[in-house]
RNA sequence: GCGGAAGUGGCGGAAUUGGCAGACGCGCAAGACUUAGGAUCUUGUGGCCGAAAGGCCGUGGGGGUUCAACUCCCUCCUUCCGCACCA
């Protein structure tokens, strides 16, 4: 009897996929496609368990896809642009697309050796010339549209990385990618995609996405947009002819209760408010101080509010009253106008700041249920709506009536006007970097900035370039790269020389999957327009918004350029929950890695992939246990040995004999086998089409094997057509999961032609069907007994069925019986009075 | 502070529509086979009482609805995640 080898059953069928072109997916409009993408990885060299989780997922569900028989595009690409290279090359002295493509070759060959069913003629790395001309293509194509821009602003800065990092890449005040690095600001020239352009079309559209996205994910986008509704209000200054200070609010309803105004530390109209001031050079010292400490992230919700009267009034324009001019640490310069209105009675970080410095408290809305607000009394500002009072003509009104009556007056009288601000800044993508994408303009003098023509595309990154890790690109120090002509005029001219963030790369790679080897333009149309939208894309949750905010974003870009006709590129999103070591994500700095290839090695991919599935449901994070491993390495061995055991005697059967089952004159063991291999069949199916839960999938086919198991000897008590059908599903629902193992016992099973592009068993409801069901009988909802009872049975019977019960009635007995409670199928359930 | 998710045996987890809590797996214990076992098979395995039959308790705590609650409602606690002076 031959022993479950997953070393060498694994590399057969590899290969046989491999020859047959088993998942090559090409356009067919006459059949309905399913593409089920995974994110693409960055080619750091190691694939962990937390990637193959991912990949195992993706490819279970294109395998059954594939055997629901859609047309199913399971790409696989690498995201090889990026710092890591750079640092690699700077340590290792190895070029960096050198390391890269070696990482590639490593990992893909883990990817190969998972037998996860991609199009392997589709793979894309974006580091390649014939990738990343269409990035430079893409950028022509929003500069002609104003959609890309350069200008100098002050960016974010990461001293470590020595470069630009965009607003999504900031976390608490670090840098993404070195979590103790505080960002530093920096004024410099760079080039920026307004995504802001399409900051409502992303909030709209994802009313389309609700549903298929993850709730959290929605969520974080929205909040990332963060679009707020307000107004602009000027506030002249006085003894300053035509100065006035802009300010933001939401809430214009509450501005007869403020009691200054507050500007933001590096306010433009700072140093001019000092002019001319008795003691402006004490003030600027205190300036100063509170410019420099400027704060980020979560320090500054906590950080004590400070600020200084800047000696200056402004006049509130609806009261007519003279309010001060302070500064104050806690109003940021980038959001609204920089200046705020206090109001410390309807705003808590205004009534903070006015305890601190004694700021009169007005109040100017009374809430409509309670005890009215009274000024003195209050500890906390009152922030909700109600009806306002002493607000001159507008007392009396509603809050959100005042609101709107208040802009039309300011309005009216030209001192404001409603305003829409965000939180979305636009997307700097120049990085002073050499491993990516360079940016495709000339500088030319006379000229100035001149776009390459799409005909000299790609501007091809050099090759040797001497990397030091310092200040500007290294490719500024590359003459043969940085010395070109113009394209206009002829004249001597300098190339861009940063290049654009990786961000860029994978915004719009799975739009390449299409129709990979297009050499005339970034895909076609038709491939777009057949494969797309992504029915179902997985990927961590950490991509919430960078990725999948940009990668919307281009897809309407794309979209108002005519190359596709859809709103948004992906139809269903899954967050898979990450792979854990002693209780953290595996990573190289944790030393906590579980490798890939190791656990084939030792237990063969479909035992690692089907634990990855087993080990808990899909959107959890999971501990991943050495020892959990075994149950699933036995588990496949087992049901190995079972099948393996009767085929002999099953091979021979024709196939069309054993499918089409005929029970009529069934025993009941083939009878219940066969119920428990629907059963499993149905349960399967709505896992993989609703539910999801694959670790229930798993443990399905467990209790199939161990019943099965527990039957034998199946050879003499079976009618060999019947078990050779179920032993034929099994190993068809075990397919999307374990598939090497699979198309060996379909083989064995006697076969040809493999497993791959067979269709998913028939379910058959009158199969599956219970014949018998075992009744609970609770006393007062305790479990008391249990009856077998035919499925036909009426309630009534099924109520005298239970009463006579022997244990029931001696429970029973002496005791009145209040309500007989009784589901069908289900329970009988005794109340005693 | 705001928002979200979660809390079930020694562990991972199951319970599909309010209906047997703990499926399946790991671990552990006992046994069989064996020269051997980190292979395989069998049996047992939430806690307490009990020789057993059986009983009581039990899904973070407390309360409620219901014949019946892991599931619904109220309340509190804990953990994780996201946002965080956004005017």
């Amino acid at each position: 009897m031959a022993e479950y080898d997953p070393q060498s059953i694994e590399a057969k069928w590899q290969q046989i996929w491999e020859q047959q072109g088993a998942f090559h997916a090409d356009l067919d409009p006459a059949r309905p496609k399913y593409y089920v993408l995974e994110m693409l990885p960055y080619p750091s060299g190691t694939l962990h368990m937390g990637h193959m989780r991912n990949y195992t997922i993706g490819d279970s569900i294109a395998r059954y896809k594939r055997m629901r028989g859609l047309n199913v595009l399971h790409p696989i690409g690498w995201d090889s642009f990026g710092l890591p290279a750079e640092n690699a090359a700077i340590k290792n002295n190895i070029p960096p697309r050198e390391w890269t493509n070696s990482n590639i070759a490593q990992m893909s060959a883990v990817c190969r050796r998972f037998g996860f069913s991609y199009d392997w003629r589709r793979e894309i790395s974006t580091c390649e010339p014939e990738y990343y001309r269409w990035n430079q293509w893409f950028f022509l194509r929003m500069l002609e549209r104003g959609i890309a821009y350069r200008k100098r602003s002050k960016v974010n800065w990461c001293p470590q990385c020595q470069t630009v990092l965009a607003n999504e890449q900031v976390v608490d005040g670090c840098c993404w990618r070195h979590e103790t690095t505080r960002v530093e600001s920096k004024e410099i020239e760079q080039w920026f995609l307004k995504i802001t352009a399409y900051s409502d079309a992303l909030l709209d559209d994802m009313k389309q996405l609700a549903g298929g996205w993850p709730e959290r994910v929605l969520t974080m986008q929205q909040n990332w947009i963060g679009k707020s509704h307000g107004a602009k209000i000027q506030f002249k200054i006085a003894r300053m002819e035509g100065e006035s200070i802009e300010i933001f609010t939401t809430r214009v309803d509450t501005i007869y209760g403020s009691s200054a105004v507050i500007l933001a530390p590096d306010h433009p109209l700072l140093p001019n408010l000092f002019q001319g001031l008795p003691g402006h050079a004490g003030m600027e010292s205190e300036w100063n101080r509170l410019r420099q400490r400027i704060i980020r992230g979560a320090d500054l919700a906590t950080a004590e509010k400070e600020g200084f009267f800047t000696g200056r009034f402004a006049v509130n324009p609806f009261s007519g009253e003279m309010l001060p001019v302070w500064v104050a640490n806690f109003v940021l310069a980038e959001y609204g106008t920089g200046a705020v209105m206090c109001v410390p009675a309807h705003d808590q970080r205004d009534f903070e700041f006015a305890e601190k410095y004694h700021l009169p408290v007005k109040v100017v809305v009374q809430p409509v249920h309670g005890a009215p607000l009274q000024a003195d009394r209050m500890n906390q500002a009152y922030t909700g709506y109600g009806a306002s009072v002493n607000s001159g003509p507008y007392s009396g009104l509603p809050s959100e009536k005042a609101v709107e009556k208040m802009i039309a007056g300011a309005q009216a009288k030209g001192f404001g006007e409603a305003q829409t601000t965000y939180r979305l800044k636009d997307w700097g993508i120049s990085r002073q970097r050499y491993w990516g994408t360079p940016i495709p303009v000339v500088y030319c003098e006379k000229c100035g900035i001149v776009p390459v023509p799409d005909d000299q595309l790609p501007v091809r990154l050099p090759d040797s370039v001497q990397l030091t890790g310092q200040g500007k690109s290294p490719l500024a120090n590359v003459p043969e790269f940085v010395n070109t002509t113009c394209p206009r005029c002829q004249s001597p001219a300098r190339r861009e020389t940063d290049t654009m963030d990786t961000f860029v790369d994978s915004s719009w790679y799975f739009y390449r999957y299409t129709d990979a080897n297009n050499s005339t333009a970034p895909f076609s149309r038709e491939a777009a327009a057949y494969w797309f939208p992504i029915d179902q894309y997985i990927g961590g949750i950490e991509h919430a918004i960078l990725h999948l905010i940009y990668s919307r974003f281009f897809c309407k870009v794309m979209r108002d350029l005519g190359l596709i006709a859809h709103n948004e590129p992906v139809l269903r999103l899954f967050s898979q929950g990450m792979v854990l070591k002693e209780g953290r994500a595996m990573s190289k700095s944790h030393g906590n890695v579980v490798g890939a290839i190791d656990m084939a090695q030792k237990y063969g991919c479909d035992t690692a992939r089907l634990y990855t599935l087993f080990a808990a449901p899909p959107a959890k994070d999971l501990e991943w246990d050495e020892q959990g491993i075994e149950g699933c390495a036995r588990f496949l061995n087992k049901t190995f040995r079972l099948v393996e055991r009767h085929a002999a005697r099953l091979r021979t059967i024709h196939a069309a004999e054993s499918a089409a089952v005929d029970i009529s004159g069934a025993t009941q063991k083939e009878k219940a086998l066969l119920r428990r291999a629907h059963q499993t069949l149905r349960r399967v199916t709505n896992d993989f089409e609703v539910r999801w839960h694959f670790n229930t999938s798993v443990s399905l086919l467990m209790q199939l094997v161990n019943e099965l198991a527990a039957a034998e000897p199946l050879d003499a008590e079976m009618n060999p057509a019947i078990l050779k059908n179920i032993f034929q599903m099994l190993v068809q629902i075990l397919s999307p999961m374990a598939p090497h193992v699979s198309e060996e016992l379909w083989e064995i099973l006697g076969n040809a032609g493999g497993l791959a592009r067979v269709q998913w068993p028939a379910y058959r409801e009158e199969l599956a069907k219970e014949e018998q069901f075992e009744i609970i009988i609770q006393i007062n909802g305790r479990l008391r007994g249990k009856i077998l009872v035919d499925d036909n049975l009426g309630e009534d019977e099924l109520r005298e069925r239970a009463l006579a019960d022997p244990r029931i009635a001696h429970l029973i007995d002496g005791k009145g019986i209040g309500k007989v409670v009784v589901v069908p199928r289900k329970l009988v359930n005794i109340v005693l009075r």
